[in-house]
DNA sequence: AACCATTTGTCGGCTATATTACAGTTACTG
DNA sequence: CAGTAACTGTAATATAGCCGACAAATGGTT
């Protein structure tokens, strides 16, 4: 991998374009790169050093196991996403490991405390992203207060929805989701049992609200959602 | 409100410590200074500039009416913690005030962008702010992980823990905790209905685990919790 | 083609919790 | 001290969604 292809692959997400050449190849100098194949489990080994990651193509999953062994999903990670130990805080105890869902994967990465540096060299940037922190925490509390106060089906609706706007490919009212997710998946990430979420897709189907199948998701009405 | 006595009250927060007279006069000049009494309701007016809080002195609770004009119970603030537009974004369409709880507070608050200001001459500053927001993200995590799987009796028990450590006075191994909490506000913190709420805390009681009154509540073994 | 692992579909029984409804208790206010 | 508003207690009913169990479909692999 080339200097200066990293740069780029950095330089492109918008958190970072304000930097020089310079100050990128300070990250770039101990930027990771790798590449991942569908199905694959990425681990964050806690003995290594912190690092924060961007996700350059494809989709993963960040899986929580507990004690008890359970795993619950507590990300999907999209293209162009910063991931990792975005509070800047290492936390040791937390059990977590990434599954790539797409087809393949790139993931570029840099330690945090050569991040951390950097920010301390550029307030600004260090202000943007405080507020890029603050936003994901926006977005944690709304998601986490609809879990809680709607129902399983609303979530599905919501789920979707979201989902649609961020990834679907929309002609007219209906658009089309590239599926990589499980109707287990699915069930996780809206909180609720792989059966119920089995159920309620279905009964979207038969309503003819949605087409669903392994491949893709097309919701015939966007606006009815 | 004389200059140099504001100047302590912000100085004694930890995030301010590093601060100088002189950066901490020029958050000063703007400082709002302000008592409430036990029941009054403040409003984050939202023509007012957006500012950042700081609870100086008692308790307040934020609370969220939504389009049909139910309210829950966003957050719970103590004594020293910060609060309003953490996320240096002012974001116009939530419908937020805040209710004294305690007998009286005191509150601090300077404007948002003076502090952006402030973050962008002192990057060091921006980064423990930036952590700070982070701990904050990563407690809310927690505590929503808590609501979805776990079933009300477990939240119960987990908030008055929680309670009892940040704000209890712990002789050997009973906490008593000084209660400005009604039934109704505990149920809508663990997201439960105010009747589930009642018959726990009974039934705690029967057991001989928590004596409650509307005063305080007295843990009787906190190992037991 | 045969096999196996994973994913999806379906069905009752079960349980925690919301909801409705009302009664009793506290504590403030004039 | 009476009156009222806000809390707290209790019980009966209703239900969303979990869980276990199993069958069917799909897709990859040898």
């Amino acid at each position: 991998m080339y200097e200066d292809l990293k740069y780029w692959y950095l330089r492109d997400h918008k958190l970072f374009r304000t930097l020089s050449f310079g100050q990128i190849r300070q990250l770039c100098i101990i930027t990771g790169f790798k590449k991942a194949q569908k199905g694959e489990i990425i681990y964050f080994s806690s003995s290594d050093l912190p690092r924060i990651f961007l996700l350059k193509k494809g989709n993963i999953k960040i899986v929580a196991v507990d004690e008890e062994g359970n795993e619950t999903i507590k990300d999907i990670i999209q293209k162009g996403d910063l991931f990792g130990e975005l509070t800047l805080e290492a936390d040791s105890q937390s059990n977590e490991y990434a599954k790539v869902l797409s087809d393949d994967v790139a993931i570029c990465s840099f330690l945090m405390s050569d991040f951390e540096d950097l920010l301390l060299r550029n307030p600004s940037m260090a202000l943007s992203y405080t507020k890029f922190v603050g936003l994901k925490m926006k977005r944690i509390k709304n998601s986490y207060a609809n879990l809680i106060s709607k129902d399983a089906k609303t979530r599905l609706f919501q789920f979707l929805k979201d989902w649609a706007e961020k990834e679907g490919v929309r002609t007219e009212n209906t658009v089309v989701i590239d599926n990589y997710l499980t109707q287990n998946d699915m069930a996780q990430i809206i909180c609720t049992s792989r059966q119920t979420a089995t159920q309620l897709l279905n009964e979207m189907e038969t309503n003819g609200t949605i087409v669903y199948s392994r491949k893709e998701i097309i919701i015939t009405d966007m606006r009815k959602l």
